[in-house]
DNA sequence: GCCCGCAATGAGGTCAGACCACAAATTTAC
DNA sequence: GTAAATTTGTGGTCTGACCTCATTGCGGGC
C-alpha cells in the first residue's frame, strides 16, 4: 500500500459512515489497497481523515459485513482477499426474514451452476483444467477421508466458477454453497456415495476441457441434483407446502 | 411487535456486534420482528440487552449493510420491507474489488432471469398472472413518458421474479438490476425501442400465462439480450478483453 | 376559523477519551 | 536453548455529552 490520499473535506452533513466507505472504495478503485493489504490503525486513520474513530468503525464494519473487508482482533484490518462473496452471515439472515427454504438454495444452486459449467466449457483456460484434474486426482485418493474429500469437492467447484470467467455468478455461487456448507459437512460422513460423486465430477472435468458445453451443463445439473436427493433436500409437493407457509400476498413495494 | 425476551447473559467473550445479530436473528425467526417493524429506540434497546448504545449501534450497521435492517435519521429503525436483495452497495463494492465488468453483470442477469421466467410460467398464480398484466397495460400507456416506462417495466420483471416461487434467486436479481438501473436510466430516455419492448413485455407475460416454461425462458433471454445490446454492453472480443485487464492465475485460496 | 411558522420532543449521528481483550514480538528466567 | 513472562500494538467496549434531523403541536397572524 502506497502513498494515501486525503479524504475530501466538504459536505459536512453528509454520513460519516458513507464518507468512509467511498472513501475505502476510492483508495480500492484507483488501486491504493488490493485484496490481502492491510488498513491503518483505526486511531491513525480516523485522524488522518479527520473522524473519530468511533465514526470509522461504523465504516468499517459496514464494509466487513458485505464481506468486503475483514477484520482480525488484536491483528489489524483487512481488504478480503479470497474468491468474491457477499456477507457470510446475508443469506443465512435474509433467510431467517424471508423465509428461505433449502430446496430453493439448491434449486438456484442447480440453475447457476450448470450454467457456469457451460461457460467454463467455453471459457476455460489450459490452468483451469490443471486445477481441476488435480482436485478431481484428490477426491480420488481421498476416497476414505469424507472431510478431505469435501474439500477437494468444494475447491474443484470453485475453479469452475473461476473458469466460468464471470465472477459476479461465482460470488453467488460462493455465497449459497457456504450457507449449505454447515448441513453438508454433516451427511458426507455417510460416505456410500463418494467414489460415484468422485466419477462424476471427472466426467464434469472431461466436457470442460473438451469444450463441450451443453454436456457439462447437464453433467452438472445431473450431478447436483443427486447431491440433493442424497440429502433429502427436494422440493416438497405443493400440498405440503402450503401446510409450511401461507403464500405470500402479491405486493410488490417501490 | 410484542413482547420482546431478553437477551442470553452468558459468553462475555463473544463479539457484541454478533451477540446483537444473533439476538435480532432469533426476534424475526420467533417472528417477534416482522417486515416493517420498528425496533426500539437505541438507547432502551441497549439498556435492556445490558450493553452499550455504541455496541448496539454496531450490531445494527452491521444488519443495515446486509440489506435486513433500514435506519432512518430522526425517525427510527425498522425491519426491512420489500423485496429481498442483498446490502444495495455490496455488488458496486465487489465490484469496484474484483473488478466485474457490465457485460458480466448483463450475463448473469440473463442466465438468471430467463430460468426465473421458466419458473414463473410453471409455478404463477393468478394473483401473478394479473399483477403482470397490469403493468403491461401501464407499459404501453406510458409509452411517451421514458421515466414511467422504466418503473413499470422494473415492477414487471419483479413481479415474474416473484412468481418464480424462489426468493433467493429474485434476491440475486434484484441486486444486479439495482445496480443496473443508474446505467439504465440514461439511455431509456431515447425513447425509440419503447413500443418494441413493451410488445416483448406482452409475449413474456402471455407465454408465462399460458404456462409454458420453454417459451417464457427463450423470450426473456431475447428481451435481456436484446435490451443489453441497446445500451452497449455485449460482452468485448477476447483479444480486446486481454489488453483490459490481465487474467488472474489460478489461485483458489481457503 | 384556518393556515403558516416556530419551538419542543424524540429519534438517530458524532465525538472524546479512557479502559479492556487479544495476538504477536520481545525479553527474561531457568 | 527453550519456555514463560512481559511489553507492544491493534481492535473492542464503555460512558456520557452534544449535534442533527424529522415530526408534533402550539401559537400567532390572517
Amino acid at each position: 500500500m502506497r502513498f494515501m490520499p486525503r479524504m475530501k473535506q466538504d459536505e459536512p452533513n453528509t454520513h460519516r459512515t458513507m464518507q468512509v466507505v467511498n472513501h475505502i472504495r476510492s483508495l480500492i478503485e484507483n488501486g491504493t489497497l488490493q485484496p490481502g493489504d492491510r488498513l491503518p490503525p483505526e486511531r491513525d486513520f480516523a485522524r488522518r481523515l479527520r473522524i473519530s474513530r468511533a465514526s470509522l468503525r461504523t465504516g468499517i464494519g459496514y464494509l466487513a459485513a458485505m464481506g468486503v473487508m475483514k477484520v482480525r482482533h488484536g491483528v489489524g484490518t483487512f481488504v478480503a482477499d479470497g474468491p468474491p462473496e457477499f456477507g457470510k452471515a446475508s443469506l443465512g439472515m435474509m433467510g431467517a426474514l424471508h423465509g428461505f427454504q433449502t430446496w430453493q438454495m439448491y434449486e438456484a444452486r442447480i440453475i447457476i451452476e450448470s450454467n457456469i459449467a457451460a461457460l467454463a466449457a467455453e471459457r476455460g483456460k489450459d490452468e483451469h483444467h490443471a486445477a481441476m484434474a488435480e482436485e478431481v486426482a484428490e477426491m480420488f485418493a481421498a476416497m476414505d477421508s469424507p472431510a478431505d474429500f469435501l474439500v477437494h469437492d468444494l475447491l474443484f467447484h470453485r475453479i469452475i466458477s473461476q473458469a466460468s470467467g464471470n465472477p459476479i455468478l461465482a460470488a453467488v455461487i460462493e455465497t449459497i454453497t457456504s450457507a449449505l456448507y454447515e448441513k453438508r459437512r454433516k451427511t458426507v460422513e455417510r460416505a456410500t456415495y463418494l467414489r460415484e460423486s468422485a466419477e462424476m465430477h471427472r466426467e464434469i472435468y472431461r466436457a470442460i476441457r473438451n469444450r463441450k458445453p451443453e454436456e457439462a451443463r447437464k453433467l452438472m445439473e445431473e450431478h447436483l441434483r443427486m447431491a440433493q436427493v442424497a440429502q433429502g433436500q427436494e422440493r416438497p409437493l405443493e400440498r405440503d407446502a402450503a401446510r409450511a407457509k401461507a403464500a405470500a400476498p402479491v405486493a410488490v413495494r417501490t
